[in-house]
DNA sequence: TATTCGTGGTC
DNA sequence: TGACCAAGAAT
């Protein structure tokens, strides 16, 4: 039997039940298919079911304000994804009189959606026979074909692609491209992959050449940076301090407290020589480091050494002040959630 | 085109 | 426990 028919015959007896299956909604299987990028199902289903229930239409998402948005978002990392989906939203709204685009070519317009999800949405709503080649695809087809092509070059992410387009010529797109993913996720996995009972295994070269564990091959090009915050945290019983991140790196258009980066851990008194606290004069205040041992907040590329540092004083000038009953409103990373969470306890 | 963008799970 | 991975995309 082919490839493909194996499958989509695995598939019609092993398919999860998820939420996004049972539409064909363009709208719902775009908001999924975003939410799950770099994402774990299990992570994105409760996020999906915020943003169906709180924006059941792409008009709805369109006007909300980015602001709103990202609070939904929050905790789901990679924020980039909810504020391309806002702007996406708007555009389909103005631009496509809220008209969803119906091709991959029309898809790949879309800010936040590039070969992968135009092919997911593509396939999914409107039977188009374009291949999804995802971190699942990669998987499957580097064990079953041999290919140790590293997945993450140009010249593998073209090779994968035109083979998985291959593939999928004679298959039904929409089913055979969710089975695929489905496949990698269940049985085809990074570790323990179930081959003894695996549909695929009588074709599959690299469980012939028990190579199974060495691929996928991926270039790795990881390098860490070690990075110094210093969050001022004011309090004077009522109300705080928080700005709007800015600029292009990490958590952009979320909260934070005022934050002093420095190139290692600092005292109190390296602290204070800041220019933040030349060009803000506390009367009376009182400054307290809250952990002595660093938070270490783990992200992909860094590694950020943080500690808080609360400030007590009656007297709050030059600042935009935030009630701390109202703090909840903001979008805030996950580093400054947990910090919250603790603080507010105290 | 190499780098950057979060958070959580797995072993 | 650190390395790897997760329905990738933008720059």
């Amino acid at each position: 039997m082919e490839f493909y028919k194996i499958l989509e015959m695995w598939y019609l007896n092993n398919k999860r039940n998820l939420p996004w299956r049972n539409s064909s909604n363009p709208y719902f299987i775009w908001l999924s298919e975003i939410i799950l990028q770099q994402t774990r199902i299990q992570q994105g289903l409760d996020y999906y079911k915020v943003f169906t229930e709180h924006y059941p239409t792409v008009q709805d998402l369109a006007n909300a304000s980015e602001d709103e948005v990202l609070k939904d978002w929050q905790g789901l990392g990679y924020y980039s994804r909810a504020r391309n989906l806002h702007f996406s939203a708007q555009y389909i709204c103005n631009e496509l009189n809220g008209k969803f685009p119906t091709t991959y070519k029309e898809l790949l317009k879309l800010k936040g959606v590039g070969d992968y999800t135009a092919s997911a949405i593509a396939s999914i709503c409107f039977n188009e026979k374009t291949a999804v080649v995802d971190g699942n695809v990669y998987r499957v087809l580097s064990r079953y074909f041999n290919i140790d092509m590293p997945i993450n070059s140009p010249k593998g992410i073209k090779y994968f692609k035109e083979l998985a387009q291959e593939l999928i010529q004679n298959a039904h797109p929409k089913e055979y491209n969710q089975a695929i993913m489905d496949f990698g996720a269940m049985v085809c996995k990074p570790q323990n992959p179930t081959c003894e009972t695996c549909v695929l295994a009588d074709g599959c070269i690299a469980k012939a050449k028990n190579l199974i564990s060495s691929l996928p091959v991926k270039e790795k090009k990881l390098k860490v940076k070690n990075k110094f915050f210093n969050f001022i945290v004011i309090d004077n019983g009522d109300l705080t301090v928080i700005e709007k991140r800015t600029g292009n790196g990490i958590w952009k258009n979320l909260y934070q407290f005022p934050l002093i980066e420095t190139n290692k851990p600092v005292d109190e008194e390296t602290l204070l020589k800041h220019d933040f606290f030349k060009n803000h004069e506390f009367k009376n205040m009182d400054i307290a480091l809250y952990n002595p041992e660093p938070w270490i907040h783990k992200l992909t590329h860094q590694h950020l050494h943080t500690h808080f540092w609360i400030i007590n004083t009656k007297h709050i000038e030059n600042f935009e002040l935030t009630a701390w009953k109202n703090i909840d409103d903001f979008a805030v990373p996950k580093l400054i959630h947990n910090f919250l969470e603790e603080y507010k306890t105290k």
